[in-house]
DNA sequence: TCAATATATATCGATCATCTACTTATGGAA
DNA sequence: TTCCATAAGTAGATGATCGATATATATTGA
């Protein structure tokens, strides 16, 4: 799962959010290092839907705009729980072996 | 930068090594989980030369055999570090959501 | 009243990393 | 002598992301 995915689905963990709520939440997530493209979120609805991770919540309509929400699945937060781990152990075994360097092994 | 890519940069992180090492150590670093495929560690090395993120360490002959080491260069080292630590707060960020949820928060 | 900007959804074409599959080669084991 | 593990490499396909563009509305300001 690359970054992009795994930060749409962190940001809909914090419950139902709809598109553009979700482009500002990755940017604030990512501490502004993130910007989802709106090719890349639409895109990315419509797979993560398909494979059943989020799915549709509903549609407001604020100012004649059509809000449309999306919220988590099941295996959704199941998945997105597997890849947090997958990432916190590879950033461990990366910053492990970057500590070997850093204290002299190189030298 | 995709999995494949920080898990190769991490592998070299341990000390040069030649493409056949890299893909075991990969294997070993994930716990089985991520087995990097020919196609894509050449074309990775190719690539992340060309960036100046690694670079051609030395050249054996073993058993007939050419081995190719590659080590990390200062540049891919930064780089590697940057993103440990990117997947770090990333990885926090979708945990505490998902903590959120289950305590409770949807039901 | 007209232009610009922020909000909001959506599509299209291009790029690029990765994957699948294949090729070449050696040494050792069955 | 055939198969497997090691070892490097290429070609073509797939697919996620990006850049650009289109649409529509409300607000702000000239």
């Amino acid at each position: 799962m690359q970054e992009p995915t795994f930060l749409i689905l962190t940001a809909l963990a914090a419950g139902p959010q709809h598109g553009y709520g979700v482009i500002t939440d990755v940017e604030r997530i990512s501490d502004g290092q993130v910007r989802l493209r709106a090719g890349t979120l639409y895109a990315a609805f419509d797979r993560l839907q398909g494979e059943g991770l989020i799915a549709e919540d509903r549609e407001e309509i604020v100012d004649g705009r059509v809000r449309r929400y999306y919220r988590l699945t099941g295996d959704g937060a199941a998945r997105l729980a597997a890849e947090a781990e997958r990432m916190r152990r590879h950033a461990k075994a990366a910053t492990a072996r970057l500590r070997v360097i850093g204290s002299g092994g190189t030298a």
